[in-house]
DNA sequence: CTTTCGCCCATGTTATCCCATACTGTCCCA
DNA sequence: TGGGACAGTATGGGATAACATGGGCGAAAG
């Protein structure tokens, strides 16, 4: 079995309650990483929520064991940033989580989200910001191809 | 099934008697590591509060049995900060703690707290503290990314 | 005798579980 | 090649249990 990794961007719905329906094919990565539900975060770096799976998680956590929890501030920076800022949200039945608020004012999410694949993690935006985004992405990205056409 | 961690900030309530209510998902691992209640101490570093299972605690044990006990002063020092200073606490049925009075004024603490996951321990910070504390490490960890990012 | 602590019940709120329905793509057969 | 049936998927909403929190009472301690 091949390494699988969270590929596409689709869209979703976000409800009355909060809650989003996580798409078929994460649910299967993240079954098969051993994941009952998934790890969300906000991403310090944008608007955006980040989601994955134990993978991520666990290798993280395995460096956080090998330092002091006491009397090494390593731990403390390491730990802070990224386990405490990110949940475990349990899957109902119908394959959807609730997203807690404060996150969704993070990620300034209404009621349509875009799930975006990133490879190792996957990440949920307000699908205009996306939109946003990704046009400066592109921009950027048909700037640098330019370059290299000149020279 | 994996190694589970600390993780997330939930907010709580410290009431008239001293009491707070350690998170559902807190318990359930403290129970996991076969300790009734949890183990708390002021933190050296911090205004806060830390608290763990039976698992920080061995593991603890285990650093100070490698030291010579009666030449060291590193043993003096780390036995007496974190042995003396921690307390098991016992839950009562509610899932809730009496926090010594030393240790809300310790962590500064009055109605509302915070517990924030940090891997194999967790903390519990005064709001207004915790949020002072969280936005100077973000800024630190958004310089690190941003200097990675130009270079 | 007074105060503190531990124990237990009551309540409001929130999240979890569950069912119903709409939708979309896929497959099969005409 | 088109239409129809089906299965997997997504969304909405309601009932129920779990949780967090406040308060009361009795026992033990000072």
């Amino acid at each position: 079995m091949s390494v699988q990794s969270f590929i596409s961007t689709t869209a979703g719905t976000l409800d009355g309650k909060g809650r989003v329906c996580i798409p078929a094919g994460y649910r299967q990565i993240l079954a098969a990483q051993n994941t009952s539900g998934v790890y969300l975060c906000p991403s310090f770096s944008s608007a955006s929520l980040e989601g994955f799976g134990t993978e991520v998680l666990q290798k993280f956590h395995l460096q956080l064991a090998e330092q002091d929890p006491f009397f090494s501030p390593e731990f403390n920076d390491k730990a802070f940033v990224v386990v405490s800022m990110t949940q475990l949200l349990p899957l109902d039945e119908n394959g959807r989580v609730r997203i807690p608020d404060e996150m969704i004012a993070h990620a300034g999410l209404k009621d349509r989200v875009v799930f975006v694949g990133m490879g190792t993690k996957f990440r949920i935006w307000e699908p205009d910001r996306f939109a946003e985004m990704r046009a400066a992405h592109l921009k950027r990205a048909l700037e640098a191809f330019n370059r290299v056409g000149e020279s």
